[in-house]
Parts: C-alpha cells; structure tokens; sequence
DNA sequence: AATCCGTCCAACCGCTTTTGC
DNA sequence: CGCAAAAGCGGTTGGACGGAT
C-alpha cells in the first residue's frame, strides 16, 4: 500500500512549464508567499500543476538570484570537497554555492564536473588498491549534518583538517568550540581538482565498467542493493562506521571491520577483524583532504568500500562486495 | 538530408524526514 | 506518542538539442 498521491494526476499538468505559468507562479508568490502550503498553492495562483511541482519549478528555476550558467573554479572546487566528504547531499552543497540549486548541482556533477574528474583520474595513471589510506571517513545522520550546518559549522579546518564525518560529539567537542574555523567557501583551504586527483583512484570492477562517484545506486526494492546516502536510508541503529583506514560491517549482530593499509609496525594490513565493542568514536579528528579525495573515486566502488554502513538486511551481499 | 548517438537539464517519482494535530 | 499530511531530498527519466556519420 503506497501513500495517496499528493495532487489528483488526472488533473494536473506535466511536462514543461510555460511561460504563462511561471509569470503565474512568480507573481502568485510574490504577492503572497508559499503561505506554507505548496500543496494548495497551484489552486490558488490557478494553475493546474502538482504542488510538488510548482515547488521545484519555483526553487530551481524563478525564485529569485538563482545562478545559471557555467561553474566557476573554485565552485568546482567547494562541489568535490564536500561531494568528498558528505557524498550525494546536494541540498546541503547547495547550501554552500548561494545562488545554485541542489538540481544544477547534481546535473553539474552528474554530467561535467565527474566524467572532467575521471579524465583526470586517467591522466594520472594512478591507480592504487582500494584499502589504502589511513583515515576515517565517517557518516552522520540528517539530523546531525544539518544542524551541523545550521550553525555554519566548518568542515574545514585552518590546517586543512576536513571534519565532516568527525562524530558529532568529537565535532562539538573539538571543531565545534573552536573559535577559529573556516568557512568551506574559503577556497585557500580546498583542493583543486588536479591535486585532489593525485589521490584518486579508480576501480575497474565488473570487466571494464569504472565506477566513480557518487555512492552507487541500487535497487532497494529487488533486494540487489541498499541505497547507500548519508543519514537517510539507514537508521541511526544500523549504522556502523567505515573509513579509509576501516570498514565495518554488521553481520548477525555481529560488528566485523576491515583493517587495510599498514599498521604501526608498518606491516600491510587487509583483514576482517570482531571489532571491539564501543569503537565507533574512536576516530581520529583529522581527516586529510587528500584522502578525502580519494573518496570521490572509491566511494562508488561498489556498496561497501567507502560507504559507511551497512544495513544489516544487506550484510551478507555486502561482505560479499567486499571480497569481489 | 536523414539518422544515430551522446549530452544536458528540467521535471518527475518515490522515498525519508519533518511537522502539526 | 502515534498518525497523517506536507515538505524535502536524491535518483532517474525523457525530451530537446547538437555533432558525427
């Protein structure tokens, strides 16, 4: 049983929106505002669309001091770093880049900023094993993140520290009371491409399909793949933590993580290990902007490798993923 | 000139989260 | 506290467009 649908689809307009409804939205909210009901809106300024519709149309299109056009440099820039370190949450990179809408954003990345990145990737014929690097990466949940970014709070560090995944307590901790972070529009303190690209890696997976990007997208219906986004689909319950130096994975209640890279005896390290118990917080603050590159390309990997939890309906496949 | 193919982006869909009662 | 409705969000789709063949 799905919910009722929000408009009567009988009655309602698709497709492209004309001239005369825009002047119609436009002048509707203008004069009147949304008055907190986009749902009645269309009624009201006589238009026969969803007000889901009109929603959308008036945020990415006619609300005003909306950007169009090409992106600059340095919103290139803004966009991989925080792509790198909150993934897919365009409303919230958005948030960053005034004048730019979570929609454009995501075509932006979708269509130039990530195929300009693979170019990169591939110039830099650079390409080292998945479960190298040394940090953590670490999700948060909607909650967190936005209230993390309703007080302006700075993933970026004046020494270049990106603190996006830090867990909220190790934020409030630490970043949160300190009076001396950064915006994350300071360019200074974000990478440029190229230099992000010097520690992007790229995996060949399935034959010759790259993966890069976003976190993959699955079917969450057939069972093939969760939907992997930051704080949304999994519950605060189910997550688990993993980051580039760990992985962690549920299995039967059971909290396994993956040690890669070199521990301090400088021995390699890529095994499953229990982990102990109360382990999620103990993350180290700092989190490298170069490897937070490295998770543009391998967060995409596939369901596992730099994605952060794993529900535990999906365990069993996911390990599977792992060892692929 | 016609067709094919790739790119781009507005809009839709369905899900989660938030809000109000 | 629980429920329903609305808002918000991110993935996907479809069509317009332009370049290549």
């Amino acid at each position: 049983m799905g919910r009722a649908p929000c408009c009567d689809k009988a009655n309602v307009k698709k497709g492209p929106w004309s001239p005369d409804e825009d002047s119609k939205l436009k002048e509707y909210i203008e004069k009147y505002g949304t008055g907190g009901n986009w749902i009645a809106l269309p009624q009201k300024a006589g238009l026969r669309r969803c007000g889901k519709s009109c929603r959308l149309r008036w945020l990415n299109y006619l609300r005003p001091n909306i950007k169009h056009g090409e992106f600059t440099d340095d919103e290139d820039r803004i966009i991989c770093s925080l792509f790198a370190s909150i993934g897919s949450r365009w409303s919230i990179i958005a948030a960053q880049l005034p004048g730019r809408t979570d929609n454009d954003i995501k075509n932006y990345w979708n269509t130039k900023l990530k195929k300009k990145l693979m170019v990169m990737t591939s110039q830099s014929q650079r390409a080292p094993p998945p479960f190298t690097s040394s940090h953590y990466t670490q999700p948060v949940s909607s909650q967190s993140l936005s209230s993390l970014y309703k007080d302006s709070t700075s993933y970026f560090t004046p020494t270049g520290s990106f603190t996006a995944f830090d867990p909220m307590s190790s934020v409030q901790s630490d970043l949160l009371n300190k009076g001396n972070t950064t915006l994350a529009t300071n360019s200074s303190l974000i990478q440029t491409p190229e230099s992000l690209m010097s520690h992007m890696q790229y995996f060949p997976v399935k034959e010759n399909f790259l993966m890069f990007g976003s976190e993959p997208s699955c079917s969450s219906s057939d069972g093939s793949c969760s939907q992997i986004s930051y704080g949304r689909e999994i519950k605060q319950e189910d997550m688990s933590f993993q980051g580039l130096g760990t992985s962690n994975v549920y299995e039967d209640n059971h909290k396994f993580m993956l040690n890669y890279g070199t521990n301090s005896g400088g021995e390699n390290v890529n095994q499953w290990t229990e982990k102990p118990s109360g382990y999620y917080g103990e993350c180290p603050l700092d989190y490298d902007l170069e490897d937070v590159k490295r998770l543009i390309s391998s967060s995409s990997n596939n369901c596992c490798n730099n994605n952060n939890f794993i529900d535990e309906n999906k365990t069993q496949e996911k390990v599977m993923y792992y060892y692929y």
